[in-house]
DNA sequence: TATTTGTTCGCACGAATTGCTAATTAGAAA
DNA sequence: TTTCTAATTAGCAATTCGTGCGAACAAATA
């Protein structure tokens, strides 16, 4: 995680001002390790700093991103996600939570595509869909619904 | 790809009707190797099919979802897009045009994620970020434009 | 034929995110 | 330190992608 002066640096580099607004959001997301949400992040801001906007922080989200300190995750259910995490990494998600984790997959570059000969390929991403400890626990026979909606979906849906 | 028949009696073993809209869609869906959106499906059964609603659309798309019969793929990039292929495969995403292809990868099961140990996993999907060739060759200084968007971002937005 | 069950369709609604712009501010320059 | 101005914020309208709901239809059943 960048120190303040190094934001304040790296602000500077790409022609912006750090203002109070950034440095309270780019230190939340690095207080987060649950992948928040933009709406999430509005909320922790407004408790700390009432009166911040919505827009804002979807600006200084999309700002971050843009320079490359911040990483998008976008696996559906609805909204995107935001890891400050730069190192190598992927993702597992439980399939009836939601909940986002880091993982770390050894492996992983020498994976070859077939049937993208055509592609310079510059990044893979890896996803693990699976269910995690609590929920397994809470998952009674509620299974059963047969017409109950695919986790995709419902994640789409609920909110 | 299910014949005709097959199809009806998927349908009709699922409590369901193999209506002309739903024979279409899911014609057109075999017919498409885009991984279509519902709009582009939609625009596309318009024209065969005058006056079907997009909602039918979205309808029947969420239920070849739910009885396996379709994937979603929600790779960022605004729509969720379809893919009708059931095999075991992945995609690589232009991250210029937007294209998703299918590819093979092999290895992809002896991936273990360290870091999630308390999850049972059930699927794993690898998502290659690159460019096409196409996009490659009209990649012209342009990339200069140092405040441009990032892809990611332009997806999202780009409709 | 009457009834039940499943479908389609259109419209309203909802969530997530972006567009626009007037008012404000950070921070370089004087 | 004050000045100056490009950058930024706030907030509301507008958009995009879907879903909920109810009425009109259609098809299978009794």
């Amino acid at each position: 995680m960048l120190s303040p002066t190094d934001l304040a640096a790296k602000y500077r580099s790409n022609g912006r001002k750090l203002t109070p607004q950034r440095k309270l959001i780019f230190q939340l997301l690095h207080e987060n390790e649950m992948h928040p949400t933009a709406e999430l992040l509005f909320a922790e801001a407004s408790a700390q700093m009432p009166g911040i906007s919505l827009r804002t922080v979807y600006q200084t989200l999309s700002e971050l991103v843009e320079m490359g300190e911040l990483q998008m995750i976008d696996i559906g259910g609805g909204a995107t996600r935001f890891d400050p995490n730069l190192g190598d990494h992927h993702h597992v998600v439980c399939v009836d939570c939601g909940q986002i984790r880091d993982v770390h997959v050894s492996g992983v570059s020498a994976l070859r595509p077939s049937g993208a000969e055509d592609f310079v390929i510059s990044e893979v991403g890896v996803v693990f869909q699976g269910v995690c400890s609590s929920c397994e626990k809470s998952r009674v026979k509620t299974v059963k619904s047969s017409r109950a909606k695919s986790p995709a979906l419902q994640a789409k849906s609920s909110k």
